[in-house]
DNA sequence: TCCTCGAATATTGTCGACATAATCTGTTGA
DNA sequence: TCAACAGATTATGTCGACAATATTCGAGGA
């Protein structure tokens, strides 16, 4: 859990475990938007000391989910929907990007794995379907910089706004057809037109988003 | 020096003094790139404790400059045109979209201000006034965390690679060109013409690196 | 009653030391 | 001569304790 890129699977270090929990336990809530992280509290908590738990702490920060000020502390980020819409432009151009590399880069096999992920997804049900499509694509694209960024230092942010603020109510159906249109642009190699549609796609979630929270 | 976007510009703690000097010998190529860091060597070095040393290293971890494997220690990143040119791929999307944002976002002021820059170049040389133009750019999308992203997470690995391989030679003149057309662009307010310049401008610069390392 | 200031408390930053894992080195055997 | 193994050495991960800073609480005065 601690990257997607990685494959390194199970956590090495205590550093790495205390990470996983807390970054879990921030992304569902658990641990409130904005609150404080209190060092010896946690250290007690997890039982370990206090130098392993400040080094989980640096990664919280290093993947946004904790804003750290010297000598006062760190604290959970504040979700705001200026953010979230924020990371939405953010994600619209790199996404698309990430389509149009993917057009040119994806193997033949990849995309037929793909292909049958988007034919598993009605049965399924939008678990983290929905978002290992853009992962595909993503890794698709075949710039590892830009998975990183997305998959590594993005996503943690993004999974905790999706369960905290939105739950893309309705909107299954629609966007598992903007997915299909995407993969049919990836299957006929075209690349523009597969970044204009991934862009398209992110558009609208994030009107879905703007929308069903000013009601 | 440790960021742009945060005018802290006092390094409070003894780990961000390590991490400012650590983050300059390594853009610089001091500590050339591959390279192991030995955290007793560079701990006595610098007459600090290793605590505050592995927390500056976590710190450049977070900005790319090192990879970390748990039990074995931190590199120096090895640069290579590959992951240049990923880089560059990024910059293009999100510079391009800071500049759409910008010509919506700016004031006045903050344009006249870019104005009297950019009329400036010409005598100062291409300093780093040739950044500070993106990097108002950037800022004046007023995308807090597209700002981020590019100004804290992505600014320091440019600057290794400016140092250490490419020179960008012969490139200034019609570089500043470019830059006038995109300031037109702000000042006519059109978004859609500033991204394409942008891009185009960022690529234009690319191209160049490719071509003079591939002679 | 409210504000200001200062002592008391708690938290963070830093340190040195130990445990464990990786690396290096020298030896043995084929 | 080279490869594989074992011991020695070094480095990293982790720990508890101390120092410096921030926060809290209470007393005093306007």
């Amino acid at each position: 859990m601690s990257t997607i890129m990685n494959e390194n699977l199970i956590p090495i270090t205590i550093a790495e475990r205390v990470f996983d929990s807390l970054c879990d336990a921030i992304v569902v809530g658990e641990i409130p938007a904005g609150s404080k992280i209190s060092e010896p509290e946690l250290a007690k908590h997890f039982d370990v000391s206090r130098a392993s738990l400040r080094e989980a702490i640096g990664r919280l920060e290093a993947c946004k989910l904790v804003i750290r000020r010297p000598n006062v502390g760190a604290r959970v980020v504040s979700l705001s929907l200026e953010e979230l819409l924020e990371i939405y432009g953010i994600r619209e151009a790199l996404e698309g990007m990430a389509a149009r590399l993917a057009a040119a880069h994806m193997s033949d096999q990849e995309l037929d794995q793909l292909q049958s992920l988007l034919d598993g997804e009605q049965q399924a049900g939008p678990n983290d379907i929905n978002h290992d499509f853009h992962y595909a694509i993503v890794k698709g694209s075949k710039n590892r910089r830009l998975a990183h960024l997305l998959c590594d230092d993005l996503y943690h942010l993004m999974r905790m706004y999706r369960y905290q603020l939105g739950r893309e109510t309705g909107r299954a159906s629609s966007a598992s057809n903007e997915h299909r249109l995407i993969m049919d642009a990836l299957h006929d190699r075209d690349g523009e037109l597969a970044e204009l549609l991934m862009r398209r796609h992110i558009r609208m979630s994030r009107q879905h988003i703007e929308k069903s929270i000013n009601k």
